[in-house]
DNA sequence: GATGAATGAGAGTTCATTCAT
DNA sequence: CATGAATGAACTCTCATTCAT
């Protein structure tokens, strides 16, 4: 057994990661076919062709892999847009890359994407609450968010609105996209980001008379 | 014993639907604290106050409870917002009331929402797919706003835009006013109401140059 | 509530017995179709087209409606096998309308002989033990066989032989027919008895040299 | 867990192998005890002194146990019975061997034959059909038999009589042997075989006259 | 490091029985 | 007399977790 259970940042071995990330591999396969509530380690073992003693030597239970499933998942999906929001410039720019690059990364994850949604929406703490979408959990999600808007109205380039609201529909729009792509398997990411992207332009843009 | 099992509009007593509807009132409760992952039938029985085998006797199963629970609660909000929208007069009013009157909805209806947002989120086939949200299930819901948003380009009231993929962000947008409603107890749904409206009423009218 | 529970020969109401023997009635056309095992008190009341209460109500328990099924099916046999064995004359005559008279009634009434079979076999007592196959039950079953080997062998009709054990294996003759009847549909019972006759003439008949 | 669930030859570990039957041991004297409508899983578990997870780690379920069980019972009898009547010459010599050495068995194997008894008339498959004495089943039990009584019609060692019937009475004679071993503790295997044999000999002999 | 084996709690469901109406 | 409702125990089965090897 190892010496002691890594709760932090606890230095790991090369082979002891790779397994971790094939264990979670696999419980992301198995839980994007047969939900969150069906998952059980016994099945992600079997997937991942080892047995069900090692992911309890590797991880502290079912719900360390899985809060450590959501945290890589999020960590790839900013890895992934935070280089192309930097190059855009203007706030104009940037809100659109953002939402662009956002749902990009939503239909090209559709897997990925619904897995994090499902396990977001389940794992709770031992006292029943939602582990992470605890209440101003969402913060520093939105934060870059808000940060632009509020960029464009300081620069005069976007009209006059609430900056959080706006920020959160804008979540709550890609957050609701990233459902479709699961749900709908003909969903087209090009042609709904032009739209989106159109209206919050139109509901962003300094108004003519202002 | 019942006579047998009423798939439909059979009969029941009134004293059965009453307690139907007790048995469902304490699964409602008890999702909203442990989550539907945890609302086991032992724990709804004990919070109604009745042995585990009672909730067999009055429904084939737990999924059916579920979702008879999911109808009522949905039937409920239907009950609530139809005659307000029936009351606008044209599009934009319509549209208007529309999302105003569900954010109100949601508002008041905080636990009800969340917990009927758990469920449909988690309630399965037999062959592991999602119970309500198949694909194409969610037409019949946006397929009222869809109609707005049309009659209102007819008219020349809107612009120019894609009245399927509008609806869509309004959707998404409502519901995820729902998990705001649940996750921040101070969210205030008269002004989030107000600059939602704001916000797809510009999105929405038709445009000074067109 | 009834005064009292009748456990011995208390004189019934005509409309009592009826009902007695409609719930037996419904318990034998159940246990012909799922066994004895999957036999529920609520498909047997839901099969008589009463509530469940009814059964418990007219029998002391599960228990005594099985053993009132089996004594009177057992009874039913007995009536139609009496008057032929008595109109026959002489030992040999005796046997042979014994033999062919059972499988003749096993023939005529497959389902009845499946279904005693399979609560004589399962039926137990609070112990553990059978209720009607204890040891000694079956003496007063092939009494009158014994007899009538006895008095064939005094009168030098028939040979040698241990009257006991041949009237051991004519009864397991029998009873095995009755599951023949039941599991091979198109078993014949004019043949089979005429088979049955035959052989047992030849093992019972005075040989010739002695 | 277990790879797989191995259905045919999959090779199993000692230690799992042992496991099994260790558990199949506890099931046949729980079975015998209290019967096979009795024989919970809880009850095996207890009698075998481990948890009742175990049986269903070791086996599918409960009806796979059963049908192991049986098939196990049957297996053993098989090993003891075929080389006696292999060793025997002739039709004749056969056939009294046959019967001998199966009332020998059952003799020796009297709570086993019991428990066989039990199981194969009560384990039923998912549709309510028994699942070991569906029709035909028989068959490869009795085609020996058929197939001694044959060779001696054709070398003229037996006389006339149908063979088949003559062998499902034999068997129904062993089969109801094996229910008196159960239920008559002084039953005396060696003087009811001597009587069973003289019977049926008589009964298979070639008559003087013919 | 990894495995197979075992545990014990808890899941949903069925059942015989009881009882107020 | 009969019913529908409720009980509580027992059922099979699944699960996360632990541990000797």
């Amino acid at each position: 057994m190892r010496p002691e259970n890594e709760t932090e940042g606890r230095r790991r071995s090369f082979i002891e990661e790779a397994r971790r990330r094939q264990i979670i591999a696999a419980a992301v396969e198995v839980i994007s076919e047969v939900g969150y509530a069906n998952a059980s380690l016994a099945r992600i073992a079997k997937r991942a062709g080892i047995s069900k003693g090692v992911i309890s030597y590797h991880f502290d239970g079912k719900d360390e892999l899985m809060a450590e499933l959501v945290i890589q998942l999020y960590v790839s999906g900013g890895e992934f847009m935070t280089p192309l929001i930097g190059a855009a410039v203007g706030p104009h720019d940037q809100l659109m890359t953002y939402l662009a690059s956002n749902l990009q990364f939503i239909d090209a994850n559709r897997i990925y994407v619904a897995v994090l949604t499902d396990v977001v929406l389940n794992l709770r703490n031992a006292d029943g609450t939602l582990r992470f979408t605890s209440e101003g959990g969402e913060e520093p999600i939105i934060r870059p968010l808000i940060d632009i808007l509020r960029a464009g109205q300081d620069t005069g380039v976007f009209g006059d609105f609430d900056p959080v609201v706006m920020a959160k529909v804008m979540r709550d729009t890609i957050d609701g996209a990233a459902g479709r792509a699961i749900r709908e398997p003909d969903w087209d990411a090009g042609t709904y980001a032009d739209e989106v992207c159109r209206l919050f332009d139109l509901a962003t843009r300094k108004g003519k008379g202002e």
